[in-house]
DNA sequence: GTATAATCATTCGTATACGAAATGTTTACA
DNA sequence: TGTAAACATTTCGTATACGAATGATTATAC
């Protein structure tokens, strides 16, 4: 039983990290013919959804830490794709925008990217419901665990 | 229609990325109480299981470049967890192999780990095995995306 | 109203991570 | 034998990625 298990963790943590590296080289592959990175990219999207943003909270919705993500757009803004300001009223915080530029760099790369993505469409739906479940219930499980783990 | 499968896109996508990284914060988190990062202890394992493997081949197993690795097993040694030798039938290889110390490092590191795992236990199999089903399905078809993509 | 706390972003040091180029070894083959 | 080809690893330059320290600004306490 004991081995069952222990080769099943292994099993799946292991199709996780497989699955992960497969759409970021992807994504990458995308977004480097267009002059970013995959990380980059990530970014641009996310600035999309999110206009006007500060550094904090897309750092906090991309899960990375805010330096991380300080160098990330500090790059963007040296190739000219994001605009950083800093507001007369509050000049702690930064507001991120897309520039003209940066807007047209996504649309190509992200329709490119969506459209190799396309060959997904003819799994199973159901299959992938059932599938996302169990990703809930573990991203559920592991938080729990590593909130405890913090709290020692 | 449309926007219902980008939804969804953006879901699975958005999902493997958040379990990986959880899994990898946890990992992380129980190594670095041992002294070591979570690559590191994820390379100690791999050399655990493959003994006497050369730097090539365990940077394949592990899905990273050569480089990487050999930045990894550089410090790994420089730590004394990892012994790194040349054969003198062919000096092109490298053997690398487990030192006492990194058997210790493993052993106490790689149980804490699982430990803290323990809980996905109680998780449905069945639902799991329909999980990493479509994990290989999945797989299957960005295999196929990237190689083609390649070959353009 | 100024001292201090809280907040937000950047900088710094270290460790991944990659591809390309360089280096060193071995094999092939002319 | 000598040189090219193939192979294995390292080095280099750039981009993540993190936590801790720092800097800058605003809010709060008194």
């Amino acid at each position: 039983m004991n081995t069952n298990t222990e080769i099943e963790l292994h099993e799946i943590v292991d199709s996780f990290r497989e699955v992960k590296q497969l759409f970021f080289q992807l994504m990458s592959d995308m977004s480097c013919r267009f002059g970013v990175t995959g990380i980059q990219l990530m970014t641009l999207k996310a600035l999309r959804d999110r206009p006007e943003i500060g550094l904090g909270d897309l750092a906090e919705h991309m899960r990375l830490g805010s330096s991380t993500v300080s160098g990330v757009i500090d790059r963007l803004v040296k190739a000219e794709l994001v605009i950083r300001e800093r507001p007369a009223n509050n000049r702690r915080v930064l507001v991120l925008k897309l520039s003209e530029k940066g807007e047209q760099v996504l649309q190509g790369a992200d329709s490119a990217y969506r459209q190799y993505l396309s060959g997904l469409n003819d799994l199973d739906p159901e299959e992938l419901q059932v599938m996302l479940q169990a990703h809930r219930k573990i991203i559920k499980k592991l938080e729990k665990v590593r909130d405890e783990n913090h709290h020692e």
